[in-house]
DNA sequence: TTTAAATATGCAAAGTCTTGCAAGTAAGAA
DNA sequence: TTCTTACTTGCAAGACTTTGCATATTTAAA
C-alpha cells in the first residue's frame, strides 16, 4: 500500500501551511478565541492585506473558518484538534530553545540550502 | 512576552525542516529501526544523493544523529519524541484523505500561491 | 596500488513562497 | 448617493527550496 506516500505528502502540504511564524501566531490567537482580520493584525502587527492572505491560505485547507458580521470577517478555528497539536509542539520547541543556540541552528542550515551573508548573529560556539 | 514570536519562528523552522514528503518518510522508516542511506534509499526509491541531502537538513536540525559502521552512514532518530509527534499528525491526516479531495486543495492553494496549470495526480474523484 | 562502493558536496536551473503595494468589493454611515 | 471602514485579490520582485548531475571523500576489496 504505497498509500504512505500519498499521506506522507499530504501531512507535508498541511505542514508547509503551518510552517510559518505568522500563521502559527495566527493558530495560537485563534485558540483563544475567533477574532476578526482587524483584531488579528492588531495582535500581530502586521498589515492587515498580510494576515488576510495567510488567513486565505488556511482557510483553503480548511483549517480556519470563516463567518461574516456587518463589515467584519470573523475567524475561528476549524479544528481545534489540529491547533492542538500543533501547540503540543510548541512545547516541545520551548524546551529546545536555551538549550542549544538558535544561531548555530540557522548557520548550521545554510550549509545545505544555499549560503548567504547572513547578517543573523553571534556565530561561533555551540555548531557540531 | 514577545517570545512567543521567537518560540513561532522556531517551530516554523522546524516544520518547514520536516514539512516534506520525502522527509517525512525518512522520519517514518526511522521510527522502526536505524537504517544506513542505501536502505534509505531503496526503501523510498530515491537517488542516493538526494536522500543524503535530506538526511544532512535532518541532521543540521539535529533531528536525525549520525554512526559510521564501515563505509555505511547509520542514522537513527535523535528525538522518538519528535517523531512520534510528528507521526501523530499523520493519523490527523490520514482522517483528512477520502473525506476530502486531495485535487480541491492542490486547486484551492493555487489561489494565493500563484497560478499553474497543474497536471497532477491521478485524481481519483473521492471527492466530497 | 588500483578499483569499486557508499556517501557527501557543490552548483546551476527550475519551481515555490513571501512581501509590498495598488486596486477591487461589501457594508454601514452621512 | 458618496464616503469610509474592513477586507480580499492581483501582481511583480526577491528570497528560498528542490532537483539533477558531476565531483570529491572515505573505506574496503583485489
Amino acid at each position: 500500500m504505497p498509500n504512505r506516500q500519498v499521506i506522507a505528502k499530504e501531512l507535508a502540504d498541511i505542514l508547509k501551511v503551518i510552517a510559518h511564524p505568522d500563521r502559527i501566531r495566527l493558530v495560537e490567537e485563534l485558540r483563544a478565541s475567533e477574532m476578526d482580520v482587524n483584531s488579528l493584525a492588531a495582535a500581530l502587527e502586521l498589515p492587515g492585506a498580510r494576515v488576510s492572505q495567510h488567513l486565505s491560505l488556511l482557510r483553503a485547507h480548511r483549517l480556519v473558518d470563516e463567518r461574516r458580521e456587518g463589515r467584519r470577517h470573523v475567524y475561528r478555528l476549524s479544528q481545534p484538534e489540529l491547533a492542538a497539536w500543533i501547540v503540543s509542539g510548541v512545547d516541545f520547541v520551548e524546551g529546545r530553545i536555551g538549550e542549544i543556540s538558535r544561531s548555530s541552528i540557522t548557520d548550521a542550515k545554510r550549509l545545505w540550502a544555499g549560503e548567504k551573508s547572513d547578517s543573523d548573529s553571534s556565530k561561533g560556539a555551540t555548531g557540531a
